[in-house]
DNA sequence: ATCCCGAGGG
DNA sequence: CCCTCTGGAT
């Protein structure tokens, strides 16, 4: 116990920050979007599947509508046949076109660069609000995901299980220039080798810094 | 079988 | 805190 705590002390936030930036130097949100709004919609797609597929989606969805106006010109039907591969389809494509609509009758079409705004949105919480302004807007956000959970528990950096506490613990924790990076770096973290079932410990360049592996050997 | 870069609802 | 929505990959 009392190794664990020295060990920590060594091991503070600067120390993580560092490692991940060094191991993780490119690590960016892998969506395809050519403006906000696509943005918004492909992160409300996301929920539950992977960039790749969203991506493959996406590519015929936004080439047909590339706007909140033309997406709602074609039926719902058509709508939900266009997305059905990723999953979710019938709950997405009716939070996505009420979403067009609040767009239309309430932002000029436009996507709202504030967090308040995004919130409002059917199918918007606060990853996928955090993702818009971090990626479209450049405006410093932390969004925490399910990986971002995971890794930051495990790293010892919150012990909250609720995401929006655990966010609240990290834009604390951590510089705000750095929000958008590490939200990125711990995603890819992660995927990687900080899986949620078998986590790749022994190859792992946080090891000495993370509890898990630490009090493990 | 079980898991995905969630959100909304009970 | 738990459940459900969905299909596809593994």
């Amino acid at each position: 116990m009392e190794p664990n705590r020295l060990m920590m002390r060594d091991c503070k936030i600067n120390r993580i920050l560092c490692i991940l930036e060094q191991t993780y130097p490119e690590a960016h949100c892998e969506l395809n979007f050519r403006n906000p709004f696509e943005l918004l919609v492909a992160t409300i797609l996301s929920a539950q599947t992977t960039d790749q597929k969203v991506n493959k989606v996406t590519a015929v969805l936004f080439e047909r509508c590339p706007t909140p106006k033309k997406m709602l010109e074609i039926t719902p039907r058509e709508f939900e046949e266009i997305i059905r591969p990723i999953g979710l389809f019938r709950t997405k494509a009716k939070n996505i076109l009420q979403t067009c609509e609040l767009l239309i009758e309430e932002h000029h079409g436009d996507v709202p660069s504030n967090l308040d705004d995004l919130v409002k949105m059917p199918g918007v919480g606060r990853k996928t609000a955090g993702v818009v302004l971090a990626n479209a807007y450049g405006i410093p956000a932390l969004p925490v995901d399910t990986h971002v959970l995971r890794v930051a528990n495990r790293l010892g950096l919150s012990r909250e299980k609720d995401p929006s506490k655990v966010e609240k613990e990290l834009t604390a924790l951590i510089p705000m220039e750095l929000w958008i990076d590490t939200h990125h770096r711990l995603i890819f973290h992660g995927r990687r080798l900080c899986h949620a079932r078998k986590p790749e410990c022994p190859v792992c360049p946080l090891k000495d810094c993370c509890p898990v592996f630490t009090s493990a050997s």
